[in-house]
DNA sequence: ACCAATTAGCGTAGGCCATAAACAGTTGGG
DNA sequence: CCCAACTGTTTATGGCCTACGCTAATTGGT
């Protein structure tokens, strides 16, 4: 049996439980929930491993017992939180439309209710881990009754998971901007009209003079995020049904 | 006059030469090029201030004269790449979807050969250096000659910003990953094969079998990770089309 | 001509961080 | 009972960013 990359095992419940020496006063699952709850209040910033061990009322060495480096324990950490927040199972009744955008839509919920997994660098490997797995199994299980074939159903699924992703992270940094702004920089649109020159940017400078960066600044509410991401989701989903229309149904 | 966010006063020139003391040895254009150099040469985890620095032949805290924090240099680092790689020029005869694509294409180039600007952490405050304001405003640019809202034209400009983004990341990762696996973890499709289970993830497992996921592992050529762009770029124009088309061409 | 103000570059040091290595205490198998 | 295996801790190393203070260079004002 091969060497299997960081994290792998542990996710798949593939470690052997010791047979001899004294028993784990910890787990892996009390690690990596005290991890995620001060990466889910803090980011990714405070998070260290004295951090966690420090929650723990352990050493930081402890944590060492459990996982081989942070980042199989950032690795790790990404993939129960896919776990716990599994994916909607397929309707098989419903189109693969609405499935899919069912689908999108919950794992917009996921990347906003833990931002933080956003910013977790990328593994040795593509992602192996079960939670990931299981997201990735019920975005290609809604093409399930159509003739769509593997490698477009792949496609519009890997599609779909890295505009989410950059749409969510993207909606981050503007409220984290608006953040900014309560800290002393002007207001994005102040700025933009301090530096853009009409004669160099014409095309971007109508659009500041129409004050179409003025409101985000504000604080964008839950409703005006999802609009951005309904919007980009939309015009992806017209693209997608026009390039499957002819496999549709034709079970 | 506001205080403007770290960075901004650099890249538009707006730093005031000091009048009085020594003559400086150095600039920001070579600390930056030289920041440049290393991060595009090993990636941006062994760019650190004292190597930085060390190329220089100076020390580390000599840099901070010129430069008010790592952050700082990183955010300037992106943006005078975005400047040294400026987006094609609109072509007014032909229609949107050519100059957006070229467009498109272009930047794919640009974060291929410079792909540690994709990580860099995201700064305070959205972008407004004027490389990246370049980027957008020729974006938009694509729109001169149709009548679509400007909403619509900064909605299309950003969802391909995102996209691209997350796409030549995820190659990256992609190939990251092969390379981990010269390091003797085994090739993407053998381990899913490992793990993945047909009862529980039918629909992925059924991939699996079919070898898509066997063969990129093998190091993509360029052509290949065009395809996976082109793939995903040709959806989202389409959808982008269905949306502009009632307002092309009505001047 | 000269003093004071300003600035460039550097040395030192402090406070974080991940983690390697050695050690003390605990447990089960032979 | 004793050894081997295992856990948790202590200690130490080397890296990082950067606050602070110093020296030396340069210039404006008088």
């Amino acid at each position: 049996m091969p060497e299997l990359p960081p994290g792998v095992d542990v996710l798949w419940g593939r470690r052997e439980p010791a047979k001899r020496g004294p028993r784990p006063n910890l787990s892996i699952e009390q690690i990596v929930d005290a991890a995620i709850e001060i990466a889910s209040a803090e980011g990714l910033g405070p998070l260290s491993m004295n951090r966690v061990a420090e929650k723990l009322g352990k050493s930081a060495m402890s944590l060492y017992r459990y996982v081989r480096t942070k980042d199989e324990l950032l690795q790790v950490m990404t993939d129960v939180c896919a776990v716990k927040n599994a994916p909607p199972e397929p309707d098989d009744d419903a189109g693969w439309r609405p499935n899919l955008e069912r689908w999108a839509y919950e794992l917009v919920g996921l990347y906003r209710r833990f931002p933080w997994v956003l910013h977790v660098p990328l593994g040795p490997t593509p992602p192996v881990g079960p939670g990931q797995l299981t997201w990735l199994d019920r975005g290609l299980g809604c093409f399930r009754r159509t003739n769509v074939p593997s490698e477009l159903r792949l496609g519009v699924v890997m599609l779909l998971l890295i505009f989410i992703r950059g749409q969510v992270r993207m909606a981050q940094e503007v409220n984290q901007g608006a953040a900014g702004a309560a800290l002393g920089y002007p207001a994005y649109g102040e700025m933009l009209r301090l530096v853009v020159d009409k004669d160099q940017l014409p095309d971007l400078a109508r659009l500041v003079d129409e004050g179409m960066f003025d409101d985000p600044e504000e604080g964008m509410s839950e409703q005006e995020l999802d609009m951005e991401v309904r919007f980009g989701l939309t015009m992806i989903f017209d693209g997608i049904e026009r390039l499957v229309a002819g496999y549709e149904e034709e079970q």
